[in-house]
DNA sequence: CGCGCTCTTGACGAACATCAAGCTCCGTGG
DNA sequence: CCACGGAGCTTGATGTTCGTCAAGAGCGCG
């Protein structure tokens, strides 16, 4: 790769890095391998399937614009979103050691992405061992919001698992630098919500009107304003401890 | 640690070898490293938290014999379980990294562990990167299984979510090498078991019993005897490839 | 012998799903 | 410019799965 591609990766990459260097210090020497690392550029229209169960990738892929799911599908064909990417988020590092797929990819709106074959990821965890730390804390960071979602989906009700998500897209994106103040873009219709929230839509609608008639968020198309911090995350009982925020060394 | 210490801490860690050597080829040099890292021994009773929320604890720990659980409490007092450990998991790997837990560990029967200071797990990732690259899958297994729990919580009914649940331990238990034909031992009552998947002890109690009078299983006290297993697979929509039981270089 | 823990059972209620229909919005083609 | 169609959102009526409450039975343990 060439001097301005990598120039151009470099600032691409940024929301990736906002994300580490949330967690702990990143050098040059890092971020200069990471850009190194990376090979072609992929695009995916919303509903395209990225990769899908049972598949065997050669390589990662990081998310550097759009939306992106995981999910699964059950024998009655209902879907359960698993979870919900936005840029900066490395969407399949699993498959670098997992190897088989056991759920899919999707993207929910147009999607861009870079790949990361998996030999070159073998060779970082071969030269790299402070930032194999890091790319296996981001598989940690993805674990810890399923044991939320686990929690919200098992003892939570439908209005406090909505609220909780709400909060958690909200600092997920601020952290990656794609949210200012308390309004963010989030695509996803109400029919992808009920599957991620495990719900019908006909209940996200209803748990929807909820949340607005309490005044706590306004949701218009694919734009959500947070009205009432303090309400929604008490709503949802969110505690951003599991996001694990804190820059220290690792 | 002197050579008669090293040799029967050799043996106790054999299902751990076994859950490691079930997915990848692991040398005699790394055995020999994973138990020249283990520090000392640590008891805890039935019911005994293990690690709290919002502690950082300075070393991970390696289940030895034993169940344990992971869980969190919600505001209106109710657990949610997010894992069940057997012995061979490292139950609390996720600290290394993570560095604070974002939820709670506990025994649910009497339960012997080996500890890990983070510094020597730390020390591991300089030397031995195939090594990491194995404690790193580690943690994806229990990703992998977490993920597993949310398409049961979100989009599973009860008995298929508990068929799932028995079918799960049981594969889990054979890989360890600590189950033999189709029985095991569980020592989880009703309500822990309801509080793993989401339900109330009473429908919990129903569940089981339709579990039994369908012929799928019989469970009686701690023991439970799979009586049927592709009935209870196909009830729990069951399919092991999430458990990644492929030996292949990783 | 009595206490506490676990399991069990029945009656009732709540939170959600399902079914069905109509609505709005928006892009597309004639 | 308007008709058409589809996707997403909204609403009402009804049904089901599960929770809650309450009580009792069995059993091990001190």
């Amino acid at each position: 790769m060439n001097g301005t591609a990598a120039d151009e990766l470099y600032g691409v990459l940024q929301p990736f890095f906002n994300k580490l260097e949330a967690r702990d210090a990143l050098s040059e020497e890092e971020k200069r391998a990471l850009v190194a690392a990376a090979r072609q550029e992929l695009k995916f229209s919303g509903g395209d399937d990225i990769v899908r169960e049972g598949e065997r990738p050669q390589r990662s892929m990081l998310l550097v614009s759009g939306f992106a799911i995981r999910y699964r599908v059950v024998a009655q064909g209902q879907r359960q979103i698993l979870a919900i990417h936005i840029p900066g988020d490395f969407i399949d590092l699993q498959s670098f050691l997992l190897k088989e797929m056991d759920h899919s990819l999707a993207a929910v709106n147009g999607v861009r992405i870079y790949t990361y074959p998996h030999e070159n990821l073998a060779r970082l965890t071969e030269s790299y061992s402070h930032l194999t730390r890091l790319l296996w804390l981001h598989t940690l960071l993805d674990a810890a919001s399923q044991r939320e979602w686990i929690v919200g989906l098992g003892r939570l009700s439908a209005v406090s698992r909505t609220a909780h998500l709400i909060c958690e897209m909200y600092v997920r994106l601020k952290t990656n630098g794609l949210a200012d103040a308390l309004t963010f873009s989030f695509p996803m219709t109400q029919a992808a919500l009920a599957d991620a929230l495990g719900l019908s839509t006909v209940h996200v609608n209803r748990v929807l009107q909820e949340l607005r008639q309490r005044n706590l968020v306004s949701w218009e198309g694919t734009q959500i304003e947070v009205l009432d911090w303090d309400g929604l995350r008490h709503l949802g009982e969110f505690d951003d401890r599991y996001l694990h925020l804190v820059r220290e060394p690792r």
